[in-house]
DNA sequence: CAATTACATGCATGTGCATGCATTTATAAG
DNA sequence: CTTATAAATGCATGCACATGCATGTAATTG
């Protein structure tokens, strides 16, 4: 037989088309109703709720999944763009680093933009798409697995 | 309370880092292994599994999940640099139309990259935190929609 | 003083948007 | 039915921009 089963692959596809869908959806949710980008709104809610209300950028590397000069870059262009949302200060005890903190008025913006985010994800995930793609791939996985 | 629960957007974001993840391997051992970015791989495969493993530019565009225009180059680039695995050729039914072909080259070096590809899939997703995105994801899912 | 760490920056590249060009399809007039 | 014209479709390209890699700079550590 020339073909393979491709059920781990469609799976996989499955699932990345939705991952997509819905990050293209709330990119464009976000960019009209609070003028962010996803990886704008990623970088404000991440500040949000860390302690203090504060990260170093090697922090944000991980949680954004960006590379080190991205995320220096996206703070950068975030502070020079829209001022008084975050703010850029160094840290005393090791003055390599470099606090990005959340002003209150960031804290204010990032709530708003939070709630559509949930708004938007909640919508999503309820589409029938999300189950099909899961399932699919879960069942191809394990059916890989005992071969 | 000023925080609400967050599970919609942390089972989102466990979601997206596990799709980051597994990506990233997949990119990494095409790359490695056959000198193909992870969207290479995606258009000879979608290719390959295709009637007469031809499609035209528009379709491979949702398939891929990428626009039309990075598309084109896509196929560009492609043609250019690996002379001899793809090809393209006017469609005579219309001729706005270009349909990408695989060669017999092409579809070989598909075969082998599939390979790959299914391997990395099936290593990658038996992880253990696959699962526990998942179940996050849709009990905080479930949770939200009940309310 | 050497090695490491945290961040910034030059450079090449892939991407999306807007637009351009060629072709097809739809509409209308004669 | 034929022809003229407008609208839509499929792809290519100029442009701006975000990203990753390699490297530079300053600070810390051993």
């Amino acid at each position: 037989m020339k073909e393979q089963p491709n059920g781990l692959i469609d799976g996989w596809l499955a699932l990345t088309q939705v991952q997509l869908g819905v990050a293209a959806k709330l990119e464009q949710e976000l960019q009209a109703r609070h003028r962010l980008s996803l990886n704008d709104f990623y970088l404000l809610y991440f500040l949000s709720v860390a302690p203090n209300k504060k990260l170093r950028l090697q922090q944000l590397e991980g949680m954004i999944g960006l590379s080190q000069s991205a995320v220096s870059r996206l703070v950068s262009r975030f502070e020079a763009k829209t001022c008084g949302v975050l703010q850029r200060h160094a840290c005393d005890e090791d003055r390599r680093s470099i606090y990005t903190a959340l002003t209150e008025l960031g804290d204010a913006k990032v709530e708003a933009a939070t709630a559509t985010f949930r708004e938007v994800l909640a919508e999503a995930l309820s589409e029938r798409e999300l189950e099909q793609a899961l399932s699919t791939l879960l069942a191809a996985r394990d059916e890989a697995a005992d071969k």
